[in-house]
RNA sequence: UCCCCGGUAGCUCAGUCGGUAGAGCGGGUGGCUGUUAACCACUAGGUCGGCGGUUCGAGCCCGUCCCGGGGAGCCA
């Protein structure tokens, strides 16, 4: 029967005749016998096989290194060395499929950047292990956290018609001939494409996703999105996974307490639940790790309001590149000011500028600000973004005027505010940022199996 | 897109003033009766990112291109 290397080393007791399927992450020789370390990915830890004389297939031992998929028949004994409860006394020893000496893993450390160059091997490394079931049972977490609070997860079109998404940088979609493209009076026409109209690649499920939110009241996306900005960071990429919840009958304050509840529910999960994957974090990659996540667990988000954020940065003392001014958006210096030095934990800023924000937040009545939140926490930035919505159908129909966009363009979201239309909000968290957060990973692009960013879609 | 740093063995890196290539790991061979990034001995392995230039001589200096990274910007 086969077992989970997981499992086996959880065992209370001895078991005979177990199974065992793997890869190898070492090999230790003595004269007569030989030790394996073997990795099934169930978990972080290896299994110590010993595999002697008396193994069927110890022949082969020596031509096992390190990368070698391997199948394991014998009996789980305590182990009489240090280092281990169990090992793994082999009565067979199979080699499914070897890795010759040019395998590029190597056993001691190798560096991110070497690593990215080998996306279809790294995996293979305890830390990539360990950051890819963390990545796994979070996004689990995440439906679970949801559906125990009775929201529905809706899903939204990846595809869609620009005309409505906003701003953003978008990938176009066609099936049109790039070599002989369609065209009348100079311009593209669509009309002969596949949908008849311009399509992109969605930005946000936001639009889409505020309309079920109009009817099943709870509600949250929860899939890939795509941006085309020439961005060279460590926070962004072109391919990233966000999740949206969206409230109806519900306002900014109602808004950041989800944002600040998930947020913190998440951090204790993974310290609980992904204990042994973590460590390898908090004892590899960054040693503050667990401050940094106790901290968060612990204590509530600072909240304060985007004036006197400016106000605060003003007065800070602080020389910074770019001068905090009403009106412009907070730097990166800013918000690293904020979050790791003058409150040292995160901060849930809001009630931005009116004219640095979306057509689609709901205007305060100053005039000039907007209901908007943005969750910034040290090191990374903002994880989350939101705000609650327009319901009213003549500001925001005015605004869209304003904003020199074409009403008519968006008849369908302006109908949910015609029809039954209810305060509501929502926002926007960056699923590999949460990542970032809860691994101290300092680069976006190891957070994700295969990253997307400019000039780069080997793999 | 801008600024800065880097590219030497399969991998991680060292290489002094410009004088002709090094270590550890990995691989191979041998040794070792319980190892733990096992250990010990021997050994193979190089277009020093590409092209051009300066020089008696370039891994090192200059130009240029490519690639990687960091920071910033862009980013509902």
């Amino acid at each position: 029967m086969l077992h989970s290397i997981h499992a086996l080393l959880r065992s209370a007791s001895a078991v005979g005749d177990v199974f065992v399927n793997g890869w190898v992450r070492t090999r230790r020789d003595s004269k007569d016998f030989s030790f394996l370390e073997v990795n099934d990915g169930s978990c972080l830890a290896n299994v110590q096989v010993l595999v002697d004389a008396g193994t069927e297939g110890y022949d082969l031992v020596k031509q096992i290194h390190t990368g070698a998929a391997v199948s394991i028949n014998g009996d789980l004994v305590e182990s009489p060395g240090k280092g281990q409860r169990w090992e793994l006394r082999a009565k067979r020893l199979q080699l499914v499929g070897d890795a010759p000496e040019d395998y590029p893993l190597q056993k001691k450390r190798h560096t991110d950047e070497f690593l990215r160059t080998i996306a279809h091997l790294r995996p293979r490394t305890n830390k990539y292990g360990a950051m890819f079931r963390i990545r796994a049972r979070l996004a689990n977490e995440i439906h679970r956290f949801f559906h125990d609070r009775g929201f529905y997860w809706i899903h939204t079109p990846i595809i869609t018609g620009a005309d409505c998404e906003g701003a953003g940088e978008m990938f176009h979609v066609t099936t049109l001939d790039l070599m002989n493209v369609p065209k009348t009076d100079g311009q593209v026409d669509f009309a002969q494409d596949f949908f008849g109209k311009e399509a992109n690649l969605t930005v946000s499920g936001q639009l889409s996703v505020e309309t079920c939110c109009l009817s099943l009241g709870k509600v949250y996306t929860f899939g890939p999105t795509f941006r085309s900005e020439n961005s060279n960071t460590s926070r962004h990429m072109a391919e990233f996974w966000m999740i949206e919840p969206e409230l109806a009958f519900a306002d900014l304050r109602d808004n950041m307490a989800l944002g600040e509840e998930i947020t913190r529910h998440l951090v204790r999960f993974v310290m609980e639940e992904c204990a042994e994957d973590l460590a390898l974090f908090a004892k590899y990659v960054d040693t503050t790790l667990m401050q940094t996540l106790q901290n968060i667990a612990e204590h509530d988000f600072v909240r304060l309001p985007y004036t006197e954020a400016i106000d605060l940065l003003a007065k800070s003392g602080r020389q910074f590149e770019f001068a905090p001014a009403w009106g412009k958006d907070l730097q990166s210096e800013h918000e690293r000011f904020l979050t790791e030095e003058h409150f040292k934990q995160p901060a849930i800023v809001y009630d931005y500028p009116k004219d640095i924000k979306a057509f689609y937040m709901r205007q305060n009545d100053d005039g000039r600000t907007v209901a908007a939140m943005d969750v910034l926490v040290p090191s990374i930035g903002e994880i989350i973004g939101g705000s609650q919505r327009e319901e009213r159908y003549e500001p925001l129909a005015r605004r869209i005027s304003e904003l020199g966009f074409d009403p008519a363009d968006y008849w369908w979201y302006l109908e949910t505010r015609k029809y039954g239309s209810v305060p509501h909000a929502g926002f926007g968290l960056g699923f590999e940022r949460l990542l970032m957060l809860v691994t101290g990973v300092p680069n976006i692009r190891d957070v994700i199996p295969f990253p997307r960013t400019p000039k780069h879609l080997e793999f």
